[in-house]
DNA sequence: TTGCTACGCAACAGATTGTTGCATAGTGAC
DNA sequence: GTCACTATGCAACAATCTGTTGCGTAGCAA
């Protein structure tokens, strides 16, 4: 019950994440460990097994900087072909380029053990399904879909594909591709039930 | 240049790699080892060593093992609808229940940097499109399908929710959902583009 | 200045990794 | 059965990694 925060351990706290989130990146989980973090940054091993005494604790704490560090802002103003094309262009920039997004993988592979690492996950892909969802629910106030559209599963098609692809298939996410893929969701959200 | 396999190789190799695939299971990928692998059969270390001189290689083995389980046979006789439930209930049966669904996080993960492991997931999933997409052009020669509905973007779809659901989303895998699930696709293939 | 605390350093035991030499025993050919 | 061949087990080894501890130093807040 410290007064203040130690300025001390806020810095090393800083520079010891950053340097396990880029291990992290570069190496992958298995990586990320006391001494080669130590390495990376010259901070001592021993302080930094007062810091995270247990090694999960360590890369449970990397995730969390990865998973915070990707934010999305959910435009909604124009019609949803625009918003979702928008949106689903900035997953695939996500995935390629963002620390994130090669994250990913490490993340769910820890997440099949560890409880921690799940939940870490599972929060993120709340809210980002939350957000696409926005997207659709401000169509639906514009009148733009047709009263039975299955808002949800839709929302999970558009997001899981580009996933799928990435880390699962191995496919490509080129852009012709996005454009297909967009307009399929969309012509789904707006005439999916008119039989 | 053997005349034939020596019979003690095979039994060794098999042995190995079915404890390899045992602990890929229970522990992930970065429990097995040499040593692991040798403390659950009884098997040397020293002769694990000959066998597979890089680690990667024995990991690589267990996830081909792994990969190779599961078979799916492409029933295609009956209406789309029908056929499809029966291939997507396969498929959550195999990743709740086999070792392929709890290998699958690992693969991804250690896809992302071992070439190998891409190849092995990129070729399991090649596969498993293709027999989905068989189901369709199925359906398509007995007519059931639209001219043009986007199968290959269905047969995606079809396959990537479930994945995306269960590995990535932390969402379960109920029959109601894959009802649902299976619904909208079917839906799409059938009256897709007549707008 | 004065406590307090974070840190670095060094040393340590224990476990793990990868290698090697040698003895043993199973294998196939004759 | 005898023979050469080879896969295996065993033991020992250096090298590395992991987790812990005690002590001295230096930065922090009052």
């Amino acid at each position: 019950m410290t007064r203040t925060e130690d300025p001390r351990l806020i810095a090393t706290r800083k520079l010891a994440l950053d340097a396990a989130l880029e291990i992290l990146k570069e190496e992958g989980v298995l990586a990320v460990t006391h001494g080669s973090v130590s390495n990376a940054t010259g901070i001592s091993r021993s302080t930094l097994y007062r810091h995270w005494p247990k090694l999960e604790t360590l890369r449970n704490d990397a995730f969390l900087r990865a998973a915070t560090s990707p934010n999305f802002a959910p435009k909604t103003n124009g019609p949803l072909r625009a918003d979702l094309a928008r949106m689903m262009g900035n997953l695939l920039t996500a995935l390629s380029e963002t620390s994130w997004g090669q994250v990913v993988p490490q993340v769910i592979a820890a997440a099949a053990t560890d409880p921690q690492a799940r939940t870490v996950i599972d929060d993120f892909m709340k809210d980002r399904i939350a957000s696409v969802e926005a997207v659709f629910t401000a169509a639906d106030e514009r009148g733009e879909l047709c009263k039975s559209a299955p808002v949800r599963q839709l929302v999970e098609m558009a997001i899981a594909v580009p996933y799928f692809r990435k880390y699962i298939a191995g496919l490509p996410l080129d852009r012709e591709w996005l454009d297909a893929h967009v307009d399929l969701i969309c012509q789904l959200a707006i005439k999916a039930h008119d039989r």
